[in-house]
DNA sequence: TGCTTGTTGAAAAGCCTTTTCAGTTAGGGC
DNA sequence: GCCCTAACTGAAAAGGCTTTTCAACAAGCA
């Protein structure tokens, strides 16, 4: 489970500072369980720290990102959405209805993989999966 | 095998018009064997009817898309580039040096999103499942 | 060939994202 | 606890891509 802790000790270590701005932003993504759009972050960061503009929420998006604390989301209209991410796992699954976006482990595509490289003469070396249905409660 | 007569005929039955315009973005998509952002397939279109403008791109590809003849490829940067997509197949396999993009059949899933959905309690409607590799000649 | 209406391209408008820059602030050193 | 410096911030401007608007055009039917 990610928690504004462990991404503030990593930022840190990674020689990042600790600014308000940042820590609303995060708090902002965490608190939020599904993915959201730029500006929808910026307005849940206010709650913390009202005076968060648009332009750090992105620059503090592309931090995390690179850090691996959260991860473009791709719907059907765009890819400008970010949701948190735990290391190691790689996959969210989406609710079409209310946004709620989780993540699943043990994606084990490896022996398809192999077959769609022999299949095409690829080398692959990545890919990415999104599921989308229903969330529990919107059922 | 997606050919202009193919999607010509359809797009005559649904009641559109063959226009010049038309006619040289499918040439431009058909004949580009990866995906193209809007202003690449504008480039190629211009080959085929010089005065092509953007605006008509951009609708036609939006046509196309509804029609299922072109899909949006998701990649690191963005999700505004097409591929031309045949019925039926639904993913894509995309080369990291050259932009080559083919489509795999055979994506089977279920068993995977079966336990998913049971882990989650999500009832799972669509995935979106990219590869990204490099092709044989790149190789 | 003529008519009707869907289609087109250019310009303008609209968004979203990035860059610029002067002011601010985190946090190490004293 | 205070100072200093470099990293960071927010506002405004710039930039880029997409959509809308609208008068002119052309596909395709009669």
């Amino acid at each position: 489970m990610l928690t504004e802790r462990t991404i503030v000790q990593q930022l840190s270590r990674a020689g990042y500072r600790i600014t308000q701005p940042r820590r609303a932003v995060i708090r902002a993504l965490l608190e939020d369980e599904g993915y959201a759009s730029p500006s929808k972050v910026r307005e849940r960061a206010r709650l913390h720290c009202p005076t968060v503009g648009l332009v750090t929420v992105y620059r503090t998006l592309d931090l995390l990102s690179e850090l691996g604390f959260v991860r473009r989301i791709h719907t059907e209209d765009g890819c400008h959405s970010y949701a948190t991410a735990n290391h190691g796992h790689r996959h969210h699954l989406i609710c079409r209805r209310c946004g709620a976006a989780v993540e699943f482990q043990g994606c084990d595509l490896s022996t398809f993989l192999v077959r769609i490289g022999r299949q095409t003469g690829y080398t692959i070396e990545d890919h990415l999966l999104e599921l989308v249905g229903v969330c529990a409660l919107c059922q």
